[in-house]
DNA sequence: TCAAAAGTGTTTCTCTTACACCCATGT
DNA sequence: ACATGGGTGTAAGAGAAACACTTTTGA
């Protein structure tokens, strides 16, 4: 017999900062959002659980990787979802006193192998941003190229050239024109985009056999 | 209490064909090496339950994917391999009745399930081909360029123009020759090459920024 | 000497990179 | 008017794709 549990990993992005969301127990330290499984379904549960304690719904889950556990939770089966902050108020659960953001590279003190999931977490969510649209689930319904610019940033940590992206973004066809504007301070009013979401699977460009082989083998949880 | 169980599906290439290893228990179907976990760290017991029914230890195991299943096994941890058949002896445990590989195209029927974990694997095989260099593993310590040619044209399912997988293989520096040749009936005799291995990881050279919008969204098991 | 497989080099073209300038607004 | 962010175009270079020929063996 073993305990099965659910983690959840869900990151935005704030300021030019990933962060992570954490939630309090009475008494206990900060811990991801997590739960115990009993007959439900995996990502049945991880919704429920993420909704119960933190009062985020209908979001976008992703299975991540199951991980070994010690204590009463011998297996921990953690989801990974991206949200813009602001779409989703925080509401505290039942046996919750706290839900809050809080930026990746300045963590609390949390349960063993939480801080690793996390960390896993991000490492998936760069990996995963460089070959696939997935950063438009960070931002609102609407947004300007400029914004969707910054994050590529902050997820990548790299700097890009403003110009190539937008060449490159509008290329791929993952988003399309809103048809609005919008003007926040000085400069020049920025048009407004929305993500194209699912249809665009279908328009997606076969690749060439280019990227057969590669330089990079990307380390995995192996075993003799 | 939730019951987990590890499921294997093991991968290999021949005559052309992907297989995967399958065994039957007395008086049941065909189906992937599985066991029921108790105490024991996942992969720990995915070598276990692997070297007991099917004689094969000491390879690398990938975490795939966690499935739900009913029966009693709720929670299945799949774990990926890739081997060369023949470097491998099948050697049947105690309660397995036969031990042997299947084409992926021609599976016989299979406990619930398990025909999907096995298409998701095969998927991710493919996808990862493209761009880390794990087909090696699939070939014998030493192998030619042209083996390795045709083990990526059967994963991959393409045709891959000879001399430039071969120049892009040399140039990622994945192989080492090994100096000896291979003659085999007429033609020229082939070099030897083994795989780096680790090693490589080190070398691994950094790629620009170049692939950091893409064509593809990759669908993955989502819930809303 | 012929068939079969291995190995080498070159040209074309697409995609990435890098970069300089104009536009529209708030203050 | 000027500072600020938004938007357009282009030229140079690297890498992928396509392709033709020589070499070495067994039969």
């Amino acid at each position: 017999m073993t305990q099965v549990g659910v983690e959840l990993i869900v990151m935005t992005v704030r300021q030019r900062d990933l962060e992570v969301l954490l939630v309090r127990r009475p008494g206990n330290e900060w811990a991801l959002p997590s739960g115990r499984v009993r007959g439900e379904h995996l990502a049945t549960r991880a919704s429920e659980v993420l909704n119960t304690q933190t009062g985020i719904s209908g979001i976008r889950l992703e299975q991540l990787f199951s991980f070994d556990r010690d204590g009463t939770t011998q297996v921990a089966v953690t989801y990974l979802a991206l949200i813009a902050a602001d779409r989703y108020p925080l509401a505290p659960g039942d046996d919750i006193v706290e839900v809050r953001w809080c930026p990746l590279d300045d963590l609390p003190s949390l349960p063993p192998g939480h801080a690793g999931a996390i960390a896993y977490g991000h490492e998936r969510l760069r990996a995963k941003t460089a070959y696939a649209p997935i950063a438009v689930q960070l931002l609102p319904e609407t947004f300007t190229l400029g914004e969707l610019h910054e994050v590529y940033e902050v997820i990548l940590d790299a700097q890009l050239d403003a110009r190539n992206f937008r060449r490159d973004v509008l290329a791929a066809g993952v988003v399309e024109e809103v048809g609005t504007e919008r003007r926040s301070g000085p400069g020049r009013p920025a048009r407004l985009y929305r993500s194209r979401g699912s249809e665009f699977a279908v328009i997606a460009q076969e690749r060439g056999p280019a990227e057969r082989i590669s330089r990079l083998d990307v380390p995995t949880q192996h075993t003799e």
